[in-house]
DNA sequence: AATTTCCACAACCGCGAGCCA
DNA sequence: ATGGCTCGCGGTTGTGGAAAT
């Protein structure tokens, strides 16, 4: 046998010993005490050192999609949801570049929810979920109504008659609560555990939602996305159609649920 | 109660970019 | 210039549990 063939042979038993699948709590306690002492990073030879069986690439998905002390598990609120089908529009898959702008969520994660959830709806519509039809159902439908979801939770502003949130005119439930024009004063405030401030800023002067995404004090500028620019008269074609804005009345939301949207009212998107 | 189907999420894979010797 | 290594990203798959039959 040649050295080369040794070689090979050692290679593949070594290959065969890396582990696979679900991550044990002995392995992630493993990881966690090796980079509590010596940090992240050069994740091949970590995996070695922690005397885990895995790649590096494994060990680097596990920390940071799950083991990391800031990730954030749970529901997305109605403002991070927001947030990612606003900036979605105008990155379209880059979910790391989104994710950026969710404190403690992942990437994997936010994929995972657009996949099953969003592009779930647009799969029950038979549409794509890239379509200009879709697009225009989140914009017109989902929107708002996380917009007034977020309004709803918002206690500085839930006894409030004056809302602080201007969306679309397309739900006329919302335009109701809008203030005369501009940015609003008090932006929807969403304080995550993590303590970073995330703020969205909507502005009503213009016929569609205009946002401005705020994260401690740096500002976000969400412009030229397919929700406020990309169908300006979105509302008015609307009607043109045919479509009557009254039926936008929002219905019983399961905001995480099956029941998001309403199926009937989104019927209309088909056409 | 048993089986099947569906769904959400964790994990894997391939590829490309960046860095460095 | 280039080859190897590491890292990060996005797409895809596998799996466990819930829901439906």
């Amino acid at each position: 046998m040649s050295s080369n063939s040794k070689t090979k042979i050692n290679i593949y038993e070594c290959e065969s010993e890396l582990r696979r699948g679900p991550w044990t709590l002995e392995e992630d306690n493993l990881l966690i005490q090796y980079v509590s002492s010596h940090g992240e990073g050069r994740w091949n030879s970590l995996a070695k050192f922690a005397g885990l069986k895995r790649t590096g690439k494994s060990c680097r998905l596990r920390w940071l999609n799950y083991l990391k002390p800031d990730i954030k598990r749970g529901n997305f609120s109605p403002h991070e949801q927001l947030l990612i089908l606003e900036l979605h529009s105008k990155w379209g898959n880059r979910w790391s570049k989104i994710a950026q702008h969710l404190p403690g969520r992942t990437d994997n994660e936010i994929k995972n929810y657009w996949r099953t959830r969003v592009q779930k709806q647009a799969r029950q519509l038979k549409v794509d979920s890239n379509s200009k039809k879709f697009l225009e159902a989140i914009r017109t439908f989902w929107m708002p109504r996380l917009m007034e979801k977020m309004e709803q939770n918002s206690p500085s502003t839930a006894s409030s008659p004056s809302s602080s949130i201007a969306a679309a005119p397309s739900s006329p439930a919302i335009s109701q609560l809008a203030p005369p024009d501009s940015l609003c004063p008090n932006p929807v405030n969403n304080s995550n555990s993590d303590g970073n401030n995330y703020d969205i800023f909507v502005s009503s002067s213009s016929p569609s939602v205009n946002l401005t995404a705020v994260k401690n004090q740096t500002e976000i500028p969400i412009e030229e996305s397919y929700y406020n620019v990309g169908f300006p008269g979105c509302y008015d074609d609307m009607q043109v159609q045919g479509i009557s804005p009254p039926e936008c009345h929002v219905a019983e939301i399961d905001w995480f649920g099956e029941d998001f949207w309403n199926t009937d009212e989104l019927w209309q998107f088909r056409k």
